[in-house]
DNA sequence: GTCGTGACAGCCACATCTGC
DNA sequence: GCAGATGTGGCTGTCACGAC
């Protein structure tokens, strides 16, 4: 068996022809008779309970060969042997059935790019997933027709007449059975290609990022792939029942079904605009309504402590740079040692949507950050690098993982790089700050988003009330 | 005030690199 | 070989801002 942690895999193969990394965990026998015992033995409580406990490594868990090498097995060969061979039926079972699943995302990988490029389809019934390639196809469309005339018709038609023209096609076709052939359903699929990369150029055009470009085309390929059907066809039924799909295939929350609502609205609007579709199927679908949690600070005590753990002077630096300044994590890791002006302890951060604008930090802040520069002896223009050599820029990634283990070694959860932002506008709020004037220093273009910050801390709301009405 | 939308933060699993 | 530090990529969730 090998796997990092909490992934365990049964290897039948004698030849195991793949690297075993110091991060794995290797067991085995050279009994085949006790085989499945063992296996079964690893995904115990009991031995989990003994891993639990033996496990190293505070980024990547693992177990050491001396770990490994103590595994207790409470073993008896001959019951071993017995109970072999009771569950070995079984286990062959859930052997083949993982083998199985293996083979069937393998060919799900080989055929994905095939449905895109219109050299295989699935038929309608995707119930039983069932896929014909390079085979007759048909496909029973009279619904998905009758919008298509209509949509063509709109440029000369009113609302009146469309209606009008609706409820004939509808009527005289209520008997009629329109197939559709397999040539027609590859044009489709290749025209909703077209349509995809023509929207993504559109966005790309309006400014959009590529990771904004990459999430949009993942998104909609999705559902272009699921439903299988040509762009104009899809109806708001069709969206509906995917996103409802979705949600309870993936048990996604109402936010991340809500994303996808507003990127397929963002994408039929624009086929939409561009005449492509009479209307876009996604109007009648409303925006998902979602919790409003609210959202926690840190308080004196915790901030403290975060310093008071601090193993090396970059960890402190950054630290009282995030809390005292309430910069964005990726305007943190931007920053440029000439960017800070010590004398007058402040610096000009890029922040979001392209815009500069000036912070400013406390004495403290300054100390440490010079602390922290003056022990670095690499030529790197960041101002915050990695520990070791090549001392490259920290991303934000970096920081996160790093602000995040200081939070476990004090059992302190959910700590991350945003919670000294808002740590920091609840603060000055609290303290009397003007509104506007933490606007300012936040980076908000519209007072509004600051005060999404204003009502955080319940006990404002407790002292007001002290305060007048108590 | 609400909605639509772009950008980015948060989280997780895993990979890779480095020093001891 | 061990253990920590950091990076990468995918997905989910949240923030921010302009438009209506």
């Amino acid at each position: 068996m090998i796997g990092t942690i909490g992934n365990k895999y049964f290897v039948t193969e004698k030849n195991v022809n793949f690297a075993i990394k110091n991060m794995a965990l290797l067991k085995t026998s050279k009994s085949m008779y006790i085989m499945y015992f063992l296996w079964l033995y690893l995904s115990s409580w009991d031995y989990k309970h003994y891993e639990f406990n033996a496990i190293s490594g505070s980024i990547q868990k693992f177990l050491s060969l001396d770990a490994m090498r103590n595994i207790p097995v409470p073993f008896n060969y001959d019951i071993a042997v017995a109970f072999n061979k009771q569950v070995s039926n079984i286990c062959r079972c859930i052997t083949n059935l993982k083998e199985e699943n293996i083979q069937l995302i393998k060919q799900r990988n080989e055929l994905l790019p095939l449905l895109m490029n219109g050299q295989a389809v699935l038929n309608s019934d995707l119930a039983v997933s069932y896929i014909i390639y390079k085979d007759v196809n048909i496909r029973i469309m009279k619904e998905n027709i009758i919008q298509a005339i209509v949509a063509k018709m709109q440029r000369d038609l009113d609302c009146r007449q469309m209606a009008q023209l609706k409820a004939v096609l509808t009527s005289e076709l209520h008997n009629v059975e329109i197939i559709e052939k397999e040539e027609c359903v590859y044009q489709q699929t290749q025209e909703n290609e077209q349509f995809l990369n023509s929207f993504i150029s559109a966005k790309k055009i309006e400014g959009c990022s590529d990771k904004t470009l990459a999430y949009y085309r993942n998104t909609i390929e999705r559902l272009l792939v699921t439903l299988s059907m040509a762009i104009c066809h899809i109806t708001t039924s069709d969206i509906r029942t995917y996103l409802s799909d979705y949600q309870e295939e993936h048990q996604s929350s109402k936010v991340t079904i809500d994303n996808m609502r507003r990127i397929f609205s963002s994408f039929f609007a624009w086929l939409e605009d561009e005449d492509y579709i009479a209307k876009s199927p996604v109007r009648r679908i409303h925006k998902v309504k979602t919790d409003s949690l609210v959202k926690e600070v840190l308080s004196d005590e915790q901030l403290e402590q975060l310093r008071d753990s601090c193993t090396n002077k970059r960890d402190l630096a950054i630290i009282d740079f995030l809390s005292s300044t309430g910069i964005r994590v990726g305007e943190l890791v931007k920053l440029n040692r000439e960017d800070i002006d010590f004398h007058e302890r402040q610096c000009v951060v890029f922040g979001k949507g392209n815009k500069e604008r000036v912070v400013y930090f406390n004495a403290r802040t300054k100390l440490h950050l010079q602390q922290y520069l003056n022990g670095r002896t690499d030529d790197n223009p960041a101002l915050f690098v990695s520990l070791h050599s090549p001392h490259t820029r920290l991303t934000i990634s970096g920081v996160e993982v790093r602000i995040r283990k200081l939070g476990h070694t004090l059992s302190m959860p959910k700590v991350h790089p945003h919670k000294f932002r808002r740590t920091l506008a609840t603060m000055a709020i609290d303290k009397g700050m003007p509104i506007e004037q933490v606007q300012r220093l936040l980076g908000h273009v519209r007072i509004d988003t600051t005060l999404h910050y204003a009502i955080v801390n319940q006990n404002n709301v407790k002292l007001a009330h002290k305060k007048y009405l108590g």
